[in-house]
RNA sequence: GCCGAAGUGGCGGAAUUGGCAGACGCGCUGGAUUCAAAAUCCAGUAUGGGCAACUAUGUGUGGGUUCAAGUCCCACCUUCGGUACCA
């Protein structure tokens, strides 16, 4: 078969005869299966994109198999910096780029023969995708869950501009190598710690990968405990901290603040304020991986200021350290050295007081620090009280004493989503003199992006530098306003994006709360893994704050969810265009065909875990189709047309089908192509050595329509050639028969010690005591442990007898 | 550092979740067919020892639980993903 030209054919044909256009009447048997969507940083899709998308198709085809009317669309996630970095580099519009970028891996995406509905596309980057990004930003406004503070952002003094994380290497300007400091902006953020609870809670009955779920937990990061105030009694001045260990408290012997605490400069003394300055600008160089990192050496500073320690009225000094992060809790924390890994080594380094206040069992032997719960001492009447009665007495009073009170705190942090840049969408925002910061008003939405903007960075927003895109009239007063010259995170874009396909084709509207209820949510959603903590949480957050607002009435977007694994580049990295390793699949289709690739893809690697790239086996895929085509040939020609199987391709076709669907269903594609490709070898053996020919057409049959959702051109060339009027793609996927898998007796193995000396045939409903006579009473078998002591039988039936002797 | 994974023949990868390790395929070796090649077909292929039957060893490392461990527990090593402005 020539598989290009065929592959040609079908294309067009199931173009011509739109069938795969989603039909609305039975969305009552929809199925969404979406892939997460493409980034067009590149100008082509590499071989990563086609094991994610193609074999996410042979899924989807398996379900419209299965009777599903299958919604699979496809679209372009537009916006982002790499596109405005090239700009800068080429003086090509992002825009010009983007879109050219899209006309290529649309016209790649099409060649893989999948089943996607182009006329649900969306990218991101048109004003009539990001009108509704702006919508949903005004939403959260409305809500109280979009507001503005002050954050820092990495700004290289020499190129005047704001950097990535990524474009940050070793605290130094990927471009021209000076340092790299923190500089402090007004800028929005989405309150999503408003729904830390309902993000944690909301796991529990997700079809997600265990992996994914535990890695959302821990970076919800929920913790148990309360907050404490210490007193300055100076100047009057009072600070909170969080803790989970209240019971500690008698051994808090210093506090510390983080250097970017509002307290610190206000608190420190005169002798002192040199020192903390320096200390200050020495910790905004510091990543925050480094000052998390527990391995690397604690330093910090005395303000010269006291505080008081609200349980014993003791007065203990303020430090200023790094390691206490101002974005986690309240950004300042109580030490207790005695009880803290952390606090011991830095009171060691600063010498200062280190006391026990925990021990054991009451005792005081244990070495330091002790962070095993045991029994308050040293703790005047909390002494004798376990760590667990502790906390909630000392919290007691605390709460009592007006000091503190219990306190639920997680490591989640709000969503900042402004950025300095052009390539994103606008922010649907104007600040007038008079009425201040207001939003504008839907029926005026899309703000648009300007095209003719000076993109190249000296020091401010790319819109800035825009009057026509700046001035605006104040919605509220009709005066002069001025625009928000951030654009948005575009984890914005694709917080929301699973939302607007369904309603894609309708390029004013979206929101038709009817019709998106009735698609959504999402049935499968396929994407990398890299995505755990960042867009599924993004994106379950806006499903619900959505859903809160009554726009929708689910609250959680995807209910199943696989990750595809990652095809590793030449390189040992993640195949990126960033990276330059990419391996392009355009040979490989025009030599093989999209079928032969597809199919390789799905033979040649564990889905779920990924791997590094290789062709190795290509050919033999292809040779394993020539082999299918050839095989169900030969059947075609020689069987009778009986209606039933001879006993041994009844069994092997219904195991093979009960298999390949099981896999399909789980993801596992490699071992559904091996199931195949055994299926096949017994046929090809069948067709040679059976004398009578007997077993039916259906077998052949059932062999194409298996392999369809893999090699879909294939499949339908062949079905064709069986004289099928209907497209492959109509017909129902095969259905075991399990009665035909019902065997009369099985093989067992027996071990003697654990070891494997011989193996046997019983009735399949034989009973332990049935087998275990059987063993006994067998002269070959007894042979093998006679004259030794039998010690123990352990038979399992249907898969082992193991005797132990002595 | 922290959070989450992974490690199995020369290679890609299987293993019904505690029950015969290495399915399926690549590669390699030998054979059939052929003037020859391609293609196709047949047989073999974890490692060491043995002509063989057989035997010992073997799932990153070191311990442990169990009649039985790739699978469970403890401690490590290495690689990968994320670490809040790559997406």
């Amino acid at each position: 078969m020539d598989y290009v030209q065929v592959e040609k054919k079908w294309q067009k044909k199931w173009q011509k005869d739109k069938l795969y256009s989603f039909d609305k009447s039975k969305v009552d048997k929809k199925k969404y299966v979406l892939e997460m969507y493409s980034y067009p940083s590149g100008s082509k899709l590499h071989v990563g994109h086609w094991y994610n998308y193609g074999l996410s198709d042979s899924y989807a085809r398996f379900m419209r198999m299965s009777g599903y009317e299958v919604f699979e669309p496809m679209g372009f996630d537009a916006f982002g910096l790499p596109a405005e970095n090239y700009a800068i580099k080429t003086g090509i519009h992002p825009e010009d780029s983007t879109l050219a970028n899209i006309k290529t891996m649309e016209k790649q995406l099409k060649a893989m023969g999948a089943m996607f509905d182009w006329d649900y596309e969306i990218k991101t980057c048109m004003p009539d995708y990001y009108k509704w990004t702006q919508w949903c930003f005004l939403k959260l406004y409305e809500k109280g869950l979009a507001y503005r503070k002050q954050a820092p952002v990495n700004w290289c003094e020499s190129c005047q501009t704001v950097l990535a994380n990524e474009q940050v290497a070793d605290g130094t300007c990927e471009r021209c190598g000076s340092e790299v400091i923190k500089k402090n902006l007004t800028q929005w953020f989405f309150k999503i710690t408003d729904y830390a609870e309902r993000l944690l809670t909301g796991l529990d009955d997700l079809d997600w990968p265990s992996k994914t779920k535990m890695m959302q937990r821990n970076w919800i990061g929920k913790s148990v405990g309360g907050e404490i105030t210490f007193n300055i009694e100076e100047n009057g001045e009072k600070f909170t901290v969080f803790t989970t260990r209240a019971d500690t408290l008698f051994g808090c012997t210093y506090v510390v603040l983080a250097p970017e605490h509002p307290l610190t400069s206000k608190i420190t003394t005169d002798s002192q304020k040199k020192a903390v300055e320096d200390y200050i600008d020495y910790a905004a160089k510091a990543s925050e991986i480094d000052r998390l990192s527990t391995a690397r050496e604690k330093t910090g500073v005395f303000t010269g200021a006291y505080a008081t320690n609200p349980i014993n009225g003791r007065r203990i000094p303020i430090y200023v350290a790094d390691y206490v992060l101002f974005s986690y809790g309240t950004g300042a924390v109580m030490a207790v050295p005695a009880h803290d890994e952390r606090d011991y080594e830095f009171a060691h380094k600063y010498d200062l007081p280190i006391e026990r206040v925990i021990g054991a069992k009451g005792d005081e032997d244990d070495s330091l620090p002790y962070v095993e719960y045991g029994v308050m001492v040293n703790s005047e009447d909390f002494t004798g009280l376990t760590v667990e009665d502790g906390k909630e007495a000392v919290l007691n009073k605390l709460k009592a004493l007006g000091k503190g009170d219990f306190k639920v705190n997680y490591r989640l942090r709000d969503w900042l989503i402004s950025r300095q840049r052009y390539w994103g969408a606008p922010i649907p925002i104007v600040y007038c003199d008079k009425c201040g910061q207001v939003p504008v008003p839907e029926s005026e939405l899309p703000v648009k992006l300007p095209y003719d903007i000076d993109f190249t960075p000296d020091g401010t927003s790319p819109l800035l530098k825009s009057d026509e895109y700046m001035n605006a009239t104040c919605p509220k007063c009709g005066g002069k306003a001025v625009r928000d010259a951030d654009t948005m995170d575009t984890f914005v874009c694709s917080s929301w994006y699973f939302l607007r396909y369904p309603d894609a084709k309708n390029k004013k509207e979206a929101f038709d709360t009817d019709w998106i209820n009735k698609m959504l949510p999402v049935d499968k959603y396929i994407g990398g893994a890299e995505h755990a903590c960042m867009h599924l949480l993004y994106a379950r957050f806006f499903t619900m704050a959505l859903h809160d607002m009554g726009y929708i009435d689910f609250d959680e977007p995807f209910t199943s969810l696989v990750h595809q694994g990652i095809i590793i580049g030449p390189d040992g990295y993640r195949m990126s265009k960033n990276r330059g390793n990419v391996i392009s699949p355009d040979e490989y289709i025009k030599k093989y065909g999209s079928d032969v690739f597809r199919t390789y893809l799905a033979f040649g690697f564990s889905y779920i875990e990924g791997g590094l790239w290789s062709d190795d086996g290509i050919k033999a895929v292809h040779k394993f189709l020539d082999r299918v085509e050839r095989i169900t040939g030969e059947l075609m020609k020689v069987t009778t047309k009986s209606d039933t199987d001879v006993k041994e391709i009844a069994y092997t076709k219904n195991y093979t089908i009960k298999h390949v669907t099981a896999d399909i269903e789980n993801f596992q594609f490699n071992t559904a192509v091996a199931r195949l490709m055994e299926y096949t070898n017994a046929l090809s053996k069948y067709v040679k050595a059976a004398p009578d020919k007997q077993t039916s057409i259906d077998a052949a049959k059932t062999l194409a329509l298996l392999i369809a959702p893999f090699a879909p051109h294939f499949s339908e060339e062949l079905w064709q050639g069986f004289g099928e009027p209907q497209s492959v793609f109509n017909t129902t996927y095969p259905i075991c028969d399990e009665s035909k898998l019902v065997l009369d007796t099985v093989e067992m193995p027996l071990q003697i010690n654990g070891k494997v000396k011989a193996r046997f045939f019983v009735s399949s409903d034989a009973t332990k005591e049935d087998i275990e006579k059987f063993i006994m009473e067998t002269d070959s078998l007894a042979a093998h442990f006679e004259g030794k002591s039998v010690r123990k039988v352990i038979i399992v039936p249907g898969k082992i007898a193991n005797i132990v002797v002595g």
